[in-house]
DNA sequence: CAATGATCGAACCGATCAGTACGAACTCGG
DNA sequence: CCGAGTTCGTACTGATCGGTTCGATCATTG
């Protein structure tokens, strides 16, 4: 695609950057926890430049947020695609994946739910529960090729886990969330499933 | 006690009427999301008064966020004894109180959850820290009392589970997040059962 | 080279923030 | 009734907030 007039290498470039550079400081100071100038400064990139991209911090936070989120979800799904074609293996590997995460020294729980407890309205609460309606979809897909008689609910129960582990994980105790998390899945999961074993 | 010296009819009453009136202020905006000055002409103290008895907003918050976590695990804890003898009568009876919460209309998920998103550091953490604890030794002691093989590790499930149905009906689905974690909190708990029936 | 537009850096705006100060009104104990 | 201590209301401070504006600079296109 040519560039519409004349301009600078790329502006989508600077935007994107932008996102990238923004949703570690909100994510580890939370959304009213830094000011868009100290965002700015840190970046390096000037406030004119931002608010033309974004329009408001709103703006930003929303852009960072959904990029977040995509980069969550589908690398969720690509740890459970990697695990096989065994659903409980594809479950654990997703716990695993998880535990892994909680132990990072930069993890802080998931940046939607923080976002959305602090922001207790539009945009954040609606891209929140988008990013939650996926996940549901993920686990629901699971519990259903595992055979689960009621994969809808299933999928709603290992949903609980995953969102509780990380909340435990980022406010209690993040060096078992995951295992006792991935414990009650499989045993869920094996519950679920009247016909074989 | 007689109180100290003179003074006003009650200080203690003072403080406890402050702690009262913010906790539903803080509750609903956020803990960043009202001012003090608001929070005084509302509640209908002085600044000098409110600065007096906590020190500063901190304080205050620690006040109200520990006040909350009391009156929430004790509300906890009567609904299970209520429920009877049977651990398993117990712990749905738990879910069932729980989801009559999220249905209120003021319901906006965890208080100590909310704080812990929005202050990432004392005192704050180490408040939802205790107030987690109490929970966990409530959902052990039926995990135990159920026959449970390892009621430790049932315990940290069915806290995971009790956490994610509030976090869930906070930010996705306030209709059934607590009848799955019921539903998933009793197969966990007869899954872990290997004894009898 | 000239025009266009992206970007920077810094100044600036009004609003709000947490916290302090002070005089007046009040309730009590002695 | 006097003095100690609590409370109120208001005004104030200095800092920070989100957001705007503007001139200078740069890369790119024609």
């Amino acid at each position: 695609m040519p560039v519409p007039k004349g301009s600078t290498i790329d502006p989508e470039r600077t935007r994107s950057g932008i996102i990238d550079a923004a949703s570690p400081l909100l994510y580890e100071r939370g959304l009213d926890g830094i000011g868009v100038a100290e965002l700015c400064s840190r970046i390096g990139v000037s406030k004119e430049t931002l608010y033309r991209h974004f329009g408001n911090k709103d703006g930003l936070i929303r852009a960072v947020l959904e990029a977040r989120s995509d980069r969550v979800t589908s690398w969720i799904a690509t740890a459970a695609a990697a695990a096989g074609e065994d659903p409980r293996d594809q479950l654990a590997a997703v716990f695993d994946e998880l535990q892994r995460w909680y132990e990072e020294p930069t993890f802080r729980g998931c940046a939607m739910h923080n976002a959305a407890a602090q922001h207790q309205a539009q945009p954040v609460l609606g891209i929140t529960a988008r990013h939650l309606d996926r996940r549901l979809d993920l686990l629901t897909a699971i519990a259903r090729r595992a055979g689960a008689a009621d994969p809808d609910t299933v999928g709603r129960q290992l949903l609980l886990l995953v969102e509780g582990a990380t909340l435990i994980a980022a406010h209690y105790d993040s060096a078992s969330a995951g295992q006792h998390a991935k414990q009650a899945a499989l045993a869920l999961l094996a519950a679920a499933r009247p016909i074989d074993a």
